[in-house]
DNA sequence: GGATTCTGTTGCACGATGTTACATAGAACT
DNA sequence: AGTTCTATGTAACATCGTGCAACAGAATCC
């Protein structure tokens, strides 16, 4: 990943500095702001990974400032404040921070909770930053239907056979909607695969699907993704995000 | 999203039991733990949305289990532990942990943290293909339709076959309408089950009913969920609450 | 050309579901 | 109450669909 650039907002002009100054002495690039407006100018110019946001910010208010970003934005907030009763850090969350943290802080934790909120955010976000691709994600994994390559959950990469990854295709593109074998079938050998079309015997896509299951169920034997129907054919049972990359 | 499930793992039987009490008084599905075996058991059988991790195991330990989930597994962690020292916290961030909060806790605030980890993993995968999802309560026994899965008052997962499956929904969608057994075998079979409206025969119905009560009555020979109406048919008899998630 | 991987075929085991037969419980009638 | 009749519960069996290991032919790679 890039270096990760974290927006520090504190009107108090010492611990700005000091913020800024141990970020980037860290890994990171600290962007200093101290008010709404500061915020929004680099929020809206450039790109944030992170917002380090104090509650007291003489007149304005942290949180209204982190509710309304929440609203428009999914950029990380962690909250940081003097102010550290339980209600408050409540206060905190409940405005959509994704971590709050009381001062007087130890800044080595603050930057261990830093990446701990960035890495889960890269984690479930997409990594591949390619170009004209599209991608899909279900239930943590991960596919890219231009290189074909497909990441297990844990990031690992899985390799599928042709007839395999056609399949798949055929499956993801009906998320949610049971496929007779024959469908399947029909589709597969359209999706410019082997011409086998040779589906008098019927029971390849059961075989072919178990083997898929072997690929991408976490455990086979009670699929999760590639669900039976009973008396119908097959399913993709779970929700599928697409990208364009 | 589907209702979240948070694996509780804590050798203390009384944290654990509080802790999952709670969690699941505010609308989760809590499911214990108390060692790394039993860890793996619901990791790799069922899906789990985040983990609640204790540091001190008995003579096993949380923060080499984190690492090891970390390795393989993408789901969000909160480590747990009575060590509160920044030293201890980072070591719990350096291992890969999401969160890492210190004993006592504000079950509140705990609240508040989970959730906030869990909105930002959502947050970084917005869903194009979605379904709605309903899920019911009804007696203690929890049922989300999306993914078909039944939890017993004690969150144990129940396996129903697929026409007991849609027996249930047709029940659930009438709850204290006694519905005769032509109602039923006609909603099974609209419901997109198996066809064989063949209902000539008659007695499918009552022997699905039986196998039914078998899973989930306390006592079947004594039904309070799925009772008889003589001379009718069934009636699901207790009140059912009904959520969209 | 030989080794390796992919893919369809086949047979068997198992689970899900309907059918049947019999036991029991309730209702109706005397 | 006792008798009879009907409805329901359920064990045992039959049938069918699916999962899957093992095999074999085809395709692919050195």
């Amino acid at each position: 990943m890039a270096i990760p650039r974290i927006l520090v907002v504190d009107d108090d002009m010492d611990m700005r500095q000091m913020m800024t100054q141990f970020l980037r002495q860290n890994g990171t690039i600290a962007l200093p702001a101290a008010n709404e407006a500061e915020v929004r100018t680099h929020i809206d110019g450039g790109r944030v990974d992170l917002v380090l946001l104090d509650v007291m910010l003489g007149d304005e208010n942290g949180l209204e400032i982190c509710r309304q970003l929440r609203t428009e934005q999914d950029v990380p907030i962690i909250m940081v404040s003097a102010l550290s009763a339980d209600s408050q850090r409540m206060e905190g969350y409940a405005v959509g921070a994704d971590d709050y943290i009381a001062k007087p802080f130890n800044p080595e934790l603050l930057l261990a909770r830093i990446k701990a909120v960035l890495s889960r955010t890269r984690r479930s976000a997409s990594l591949v930053h390619r170009r004209n691709t599209k991608s899909f994600r279900f239930s943590g994994w991960l596919y890219d239907a231009k290189s074909g390559e497909i990441l297990s959950p844990a990031h690992i990469q899985v390799t599928l056979s042709r007839r395999e990854t056609a399949l798949l295709q055929v499956l993801l593109a009906n998320p949610h909607i049971p496929l007779t074998r024959e469908e399947i079938a029909t589709s597969l050998d359209v999706t410019g695969e082997t011409q086998p079309a040779n589906e008098a015997s019927g029971r390849a896509i059961d075989v072919l699907v178990g083997r898929l299951r072997n690929k991408i169920e976490t455990n086979p034997k009670d699929p999760q993704i590639l669900k039976t129907e009973r008396g119908v054919g097959y399913v993709f049972a779970v929700d599928v995000e697409v990208f364009e990359t």
